[in-house]
DNA sequence: ACCAAAGATGGTAGCGCTACCAAATTGGCG
DNA sequence: CGCCAATTTGGTAGCGCTACCATCTTTGGT
């Protein structure tokens, strides 16, 4: 006697509760779902009817075992805590939010082993589509995105080479950019501040440099970076060991804006004259940086839409019409405000 | 004939490619990953050989259908950017990183719907445990939240009523203390500025209040709220508003630490000294709250640690032994800085 | 009126894994 | 030395859903 094992998901209603209520196959229930337009609006009705009264909702870990595709975005970010970070994943949950998507999200710690072990966790989920931060994957991270089979959008930066998509701007244009504008604003011996130098970070200080040369204004000493993560405290820290350093620094650009907010606080601590006796530069603009006081110049990146774009790209391939343009620039904008104001 | 459908997962070894490598059946592969102590060491080398020669990593999907339960933890939260929040959240997966469940992170918006709607999704999953922030869930919510069948932890707020478990702190209590420690340096107009009035805004609040009436000084024109998100230029502008509308003012109680730094900022701007003139008390203790110039008075919480204890307790009841002690209370602690001390 | 093409619906057979039970093996003890 | 319990292993039958194909309509062209 075949006894059916007693209902292990504790009486939820299933596809076929809902296909005997409603009077069809369980098979027209499923399409009913997923391709409403290829079922006629009668049998829709009463389908939706029988979902309602029974309150049946899709088990989604059948439907990702039977169609070999989960609808899960896997979204891979160095850092819960990093504003730029969270906005970043706010942008991709807010564009998520109203489709069937779900998604899986990892931190990874800043580290490359930890990446390559998400990726081959999210891939045995068979993601719809992965999301990841930055462009300098491992090798092994790079094949495990190659093999994924799904669309892939490396966001925060742009490069040459993308394993599928990219969302993002230039962190060397924006360190230049940066420096360029104090150069220009008159200051001379300008350093570079910079904590947990990641990728993006050491693009920033590439642009520093550039910019420092081509004025012939680059000296190594005027560089203070260390590995720990970033944060205001460090920030004024470091502030005191690059004065410390070289007294007679007269600017600097920091890395981000937690680092510049650091700096600034320093500065009145120390009573020294902002922007008179030295100019802040911060990255990102984050919205402290309009309030302080001074305000501080910062160069605007924008997180959140990075975020949207990448999910707008990602739907798009999953659609089937992957984007012509695979490489999608955002660019910067650089906020001139009073701490570079001489 | 029967042909078998070809491999709709593109390939990738199944727990019966391990077992035919290993020469055992397919339910003892199962068994050496998941109760390694019920099989013997010598299959269990063998097994593991050829997990690892084919490199096989098992389903997830599959193996939440087969078992009518999902390794992976729902986690509800009102908002990614909150760095209050966020931290939760970090302190949540750091805590998860090294066991097999998986993370199902929603964002409510501080929406009791948006919560209702997520809750629906995630149950639907099966999820190990779940942990939610706030204890002033809707009734659909909290009925969701019964009839989950699987742990339940409340984080960052106590209360007498939990659904299953609970680890936070009083919010009230903080709110008085705070207000308590500006009373005792010698304020006596003090204002309430909070953005963002979600429960635990309107506890502190609450609390505020009470050590306000206690000492005889409560006025309700002291208080200055809004619903909108919280920020730093915002508490800029409320702190103007605050003044206008009171211009004795003599301190402040902030809602947060953004709102506290928005207030700083302003006295700067406006000349208003600190702590002479205004006293300012923020509430989170930020790590920026400790280098501001002067460094700002703030009520610490423990958001990381929640967030690990959350865990803990969610796995612990897991594994069958629900901890005693179901509600946990971990404090907070006034730090007196600058902004204070007149 | 007839037939092909298109549209709507259903049946069957898995997806990869584990719960449940049965069978085989081992060991301890009277 | 046999018997029962404990330990180790395996077989079978699904979990709830969808891919694939078959079947049954309907439509429109000639």
């Amino acid at each position: 006697m075949i006894k059916p094992r007693s209902r292990r998901g504790g009486g939820r209603p299933t596809i076929s509760d809902v296909a005997r209520k409603a009077g069809v196959g369980a098979i027209t229930v499923s399409r009913a779902l997923r391709e409403p337009e290829r079922v006629s609006e009668e049998l829709r009705r009463q389908i939706h009817a029988a979902i309602d009264e029974l309150g049946y909702v899709p088990d989604p870990n059948a439907r990702a075992l039977a169609s070999a595709r989960a609808e899960v975005f896997g979204v891979l970010v160095p850092s819960l805590t990093n504003n730029v970070f969270a906005e970043v994943v706010r942008g991709i949950y807010d564009s998520l939010s109203a489709s069937p998507f779900r998604i899986q999200l990892g931190n990874t710690h800043y580290s490359g082993l930890e990446e390559e072990r998400l990726l081959q966790l999210f891939g045995s989920q068979r993601p719809a589509a992965l999301i990841v931060a930055g462009i300098d994957q491992t090798p092994t991270s790079r094949k495990l995105l190659e093999s994924a089979g799904c669309p892939v959008v490396q966001v925060m930066e742009t490069g040459p080479d993308p394993v599928d998509m990219m969302v993002g701007f230039s962190h060397l244009d924006g360190g230049r950019t940066a420096t360029e504008h104090l150069i220009g604003a008159g200051y001379r011996r300008i350093g570079f501040i910079g904590a947990r130098m990641d990728p993006r970070s050491q693009r920033r200080l590439a642009g520093y440099r550039a910019a420092m040369e081509a004025a012939g204004l680059f000296d190594p000493r005027l560089v203070t970076t260390t590995p720990v993560l970033s944060s205001v405290s460090l920030g004024r820290e470091m502030f005191r060991d690059a004065l410390a350093k070289m007294p007679t620094l007269d600017g600097v650009f920091c890395n981000n804006d937690d680092i510049a907010l650091g700096v600034l606080f320093e500065c009145h601590r120390a009573s020294i004259a902002v922007p008179k006796t030295i100019g802040i530069v911060g990255f990102n603009d984050l919205d402290m940086m309009q309030v302080a006081f001074p305000s501080i110049t910062s160069i605007r990146t924008h997180r959140y839409e990075i975020g949207r774009r990448a999910v707008a790209m990602a739907l798009a391939a999953i659609a089937g019409n992957r984007p012509e343009q695979r490489i999608v620039d955002l660019g910067f904008e650089l906020k001139r405000r009073e701490s570079t104001a001489r």
